[in-house]
DNA sequence: AACGTTATGGGACTTATGTCCCATAACGAC
DNA sequence: GTCGTTATGGGACATAAGTCCCATAACGTT
């Protein structure tokens, strides 16, 4: 039980089988495979079923694992300028971008974090909030941190995925027209906290 | 295949086996069991699996079937006078309260829409859009039905269970400061459109 | 009461998730 | 190379969804 062994010796191969399983997983999805099966990642990763269920307990740790992070600081371009209006409009066009471009993933995402399994894990972290704060950063004289935080969760919470699955299947409205409805609807709520204040 | 015979004969019969699995699947579900299995209803409804089979194509339809159907036309109070913002604020009001009543039955009707089984029943109907059609009735020489209609849309899908699920899940507010964030996007939202129109 | 129709029940089967146990292959340390 | 540890593979098992087939019970009609 030498500490060295632990840490450089078959940790190497762990973190290889893991990551195999990862990127299998991932290739599986990208495929068109919404929901791969734990069978069908173990035998695109080289791995047996068994050795996929010592890594990931559950067929949703590993959708979950394989969730690609988006790393990003902050969507807004280099020369955003002091406007929060024109900030928000950037962020959110970005933001809704995003979402579009993986709304399979999201939709999966969603899906896994309504299934009540007690196991919680690292799971769908709210990194969007961080974004918006930096969007509406310039208002900090005016609003205050803790009414700009809340702004953020106030406008992430009727923009994001779950919106527009809301718009698109129930309202029947088409990519682009939910893209433009999310837009439009942050915009309304910076307008009216700068008219009336927060709730 | 006498037509009396389909219509007046053993049609009691199957109605009466397909309410009787309905009754269980809701008695399981309100008795804390959130999604019976299929053999779990069948025997609380004292019929047999392969029945309950026969009713139900699928769990999914079964839970579908058993969800309690909100038959309301208007949200609003007997008098609930012309103003477009008082009216809302009423509808909204009720609306949330709805929604949280029957917090649990909501979510799993979303995680349901979001399964992508081709097996597309008369699920989520988007009822909610009549009622804040009805609120903001007042409006229409104002607006029009057309925008009133996309208005009542857009709100919609900034209030409603996937916008509470993400406040209270990842958020982290408590259900009573998600409620009022609800309500107060709600207003945003349609002192944006009186202000400044639609998209 | 006898008949034909229809709903039902029971069992076998397939697939997927998830768990457990045991044998063995791969590896580092000596 | 030998040893002991560790990762892996394979098989057996349990549960649940879902499908299929066949026998039988229940019912309306005559």
């Amino acid at each position: 039980m030498s500490t060295v062994y632990e840490e450089f010796g078959r940790t190497r191969q762990k973190a290889r089988t893991r990551s195999q399983l990862i990127a299998a997983t991932r290739a599986l999805i990208a495929a068109g495979t919404a929901s791969p099966t734990v069978e069908q990642a173990a035998e695109a990763a080289s791995v047996s079923r068994t050795t996929a269920y010592r890594y990931f307990p559950s067929q949703k740790a590993l959708l979950i694992a394989a969730h690609p992070e988006i790393q990003t600081s902050s969507l807004l371009p280099d020369e955003p300028g002091d406007d929060p209006v024109t900030r928000l409009a950037l962020a959110i066009e970005k933001f809704v971008d995003l979402v579009l471009e993986s709304e399979g993933q999201q939709r999966t995402m969603l899906r896994l974090s309504l299934e009540s399994d007690a196991t919680d894990l690292p799971l769908r972290q709210g990194r969007a909030i961080g974004w918006f704060v930096d969007a509406l950063a310039p208002l900090e004289p005016r609003l205050g941190k803790a009414d700009i935080y809340r702004l953020a969760v106030a406008i992430r919470s009727a923009v994001g995925i779950e919106s527009l699955v809301w718009l698109t299947d129930i309202a029947g409205l088409s990519r682009e027209e939910a893209a433009r409805q999310l837009r439009w609807t942050a915009q309304a709520m910076l307008a009216h906290a700068l008219a009336e204040g927060l709730p």
